[in-house]
RNA sequence: GUGGGUGUAGCCGAGGGGACUAAGGCGUCAGGUUGUGGCCCUGAAGAUCGAGGGUUCGAAUCCCUCCACCCACCCCA
């Protein structure tokens, strides 16, 4: 037996409306806000994500499924949403839109990770990117979204972390200064963290080792390290964070995963368990857009995983309402009737009203098994008797009582009696 | 990628070397007389006990290898 690939989940009709609810929601707040939609392809050419991301990030390095099409093209699937859309944002000229151009998607993402409770391999991300302005309003604009998202759902317990890892003047600075620090630690860190130093060593920081926590705790803070106009920006992000009532909490070890990402960096955690469990993040990548062929462009993005939204909002117990049920059942006997039910079937779908037919041979007494089950409201039993008269037994499933009414009548009286 | 746990019908789940021709519940299907549901009663279908190999007279039960899922690390959403 074939089963879905490893990392993979079906979305069952069961758990389709926790997904509608929270398209819904992304709806709402993306209309508040001023985002509109964008989708890009699944794959991209290989090289935009190794360019975006960074050649030394676990994403570029170990988790991209990446393939050569019959051209001997290396494309990829899409590891993350922001440089997909940068590329749409470049190869459609909307730079000559007037900025910040906001725009928001709903997309599958792959990554070769090994899967485990809230991480898959194919999963699905909620994101904004609004391009164009290097203003901390907006930042903070694209922090409230997220949280007032994640409000909207009804998600509770979550906090917010944030950071500013500076820019291209004052990063390299710190990284000196970091590096300075790190070199007579090198010896007691974890394997990681060598070669985290000689590659990538604002990773640094992140580590979750204790003996390289300890190192890390009394490592020279980014924060000190900011340029005059990198400090400003964030005080004024932290300004406007709270002028909006948004309950932000620094911190200073906070670094993402992509290399794009310039001063301002955030992260909502879950108050359930496990640090490791991300619900969303973002921030600014000032950089990106250049990086990719671009004017220099600064831009501010976030993402969510909506798993991840769905798995903790039912932790928290939300229970969503079950699906419709049709309004009418059809319940034919024998096959003079049977032609009458197709087509009485068909008439009422036409005119809005969800209808159910039975299907194969079945006794009448089965039939209104299977009228009840669907949860239909009314049912109507059409036979010989029925057939004669040119009627239609049409019985409330609700008060177990019914009726003859004429076949050209029925319409009308589920019309009056069927609320829209 | 590392370490640990789990794997019995569509779902939940008992059984941990011979009494298993694998319990029970949910669900499905049929019947409980003649054209009528929900409760109830009866019955049926549905499982090569995740897959493959091994040990044994005998394996769902023990061992090995895979696969999948779960948990932690890692990484992130």
């Amino acid at each position: 037996m074939y089963q879905a690939p490893r990392g993979t989940a079906d979305i069952l009709p069961v758990e389709q409306p926790y997904w509608r609810y929270v398209e819904r929601a992304i709806e709402e707040i993306t209309r508040r806000y001023g985002y509109r939609r964008i989708d890009t392809p699944v794959f991209e050419e290989t090289g935009l994500f190794r360019r975006s991301a960074g050649d030394y990030t676990d994403i570029v390095q170990k988790e991209m499924y990446t393939f050569e099409d019959r051209g001997g093209v290396s494309l990829t699937l899409k590891p993350e949403g922001t440089p997909a859309v940068c590329r749409a944002y470049l190869e459609h000229g909307m730079h000559n839109l007037p900025p910040p151009v906001k725009l928001y998607y709903i997309s599958p993402i792959f990554r070769y990770d090994r899967p485990q409770a809230g991480r898959y391999r194919q999963h699905h991300q909620f994101g904004a990117e609004a391009i164009g302005s290097a203003d901390p309003a907006l930042d903070a604009e694209v922090i409230d979204m997220a949280w007032q998202f994640y409000r909207l759902l009804g998600l509770s317990g979550l906090t917010l972390e944030l950071n500013s890892i500076g820019c291209k003047t004052c990063r390299p600075g710190y990284l000196a200064a970091l590096k300075d620090y790190y070199c007579a630690h090198v010896a007691r860190l974890c394997a990681d963290c060598k070669a985290r130093f000689e590659k990538n060593p604002l990773r640094l920081l992140d580590c979750k080792e204790p003996s390289c926590q300890e190192i890390a705790d009394n490592a020279p803070r980014g924060l000190e390290h900011l340029c005059p106009d990198c400090s400003a920006h964030f005080a004024a992000l932290q300004k406007y964070l709270a002028v909006l009532g948004i309950p932000a909490t620094l911190n200073h070890r906070l670094v993402r995963g992509l290399d794009y990402y310039t001063r301002t960096v955030f992260e909502f955690q879950p108050s359930f368990e496990g640090r490791q469990s991300t619900i969303g993040g973002g921030g600014r990548y000032d950089d990106l857009i250049v990086e990719l062929g671009g004017r220099p462009t600064p831009a501010c993005g976030f993402a969510t995983g909506i798993e991840r939204i769905i798995i903790n909002l039912k932790r928290q117990g939300l229970e969503l309402p079950p699906p419709p049920a049709p309004a009418v059942f059809i319940a034919f006997i024998g096959e003079a009737a049977k032609e009458a039910a197709v087509r009485l079937a068909g008439e009422l779908r036409r005119e809005g009203i969800p209808a159910a037919l039975g299907f194969g041979e079945r006794s009448l007494k089965g039939r209104m098994r299977e009228a009840d089950a669907s949860g239909a409201r009314y049912a109507v039993i059409i036979g010989d008797e029925e057939l004669a008269g040119g009627t239609v037994t049409l019985r409330d499933m609700r008060s177990a009582t019914q009726e003859k009414v004429p076949a050209a009548a029925l319409i009308p009286r589920l019309r009056r009696d069927i609320p829209a």
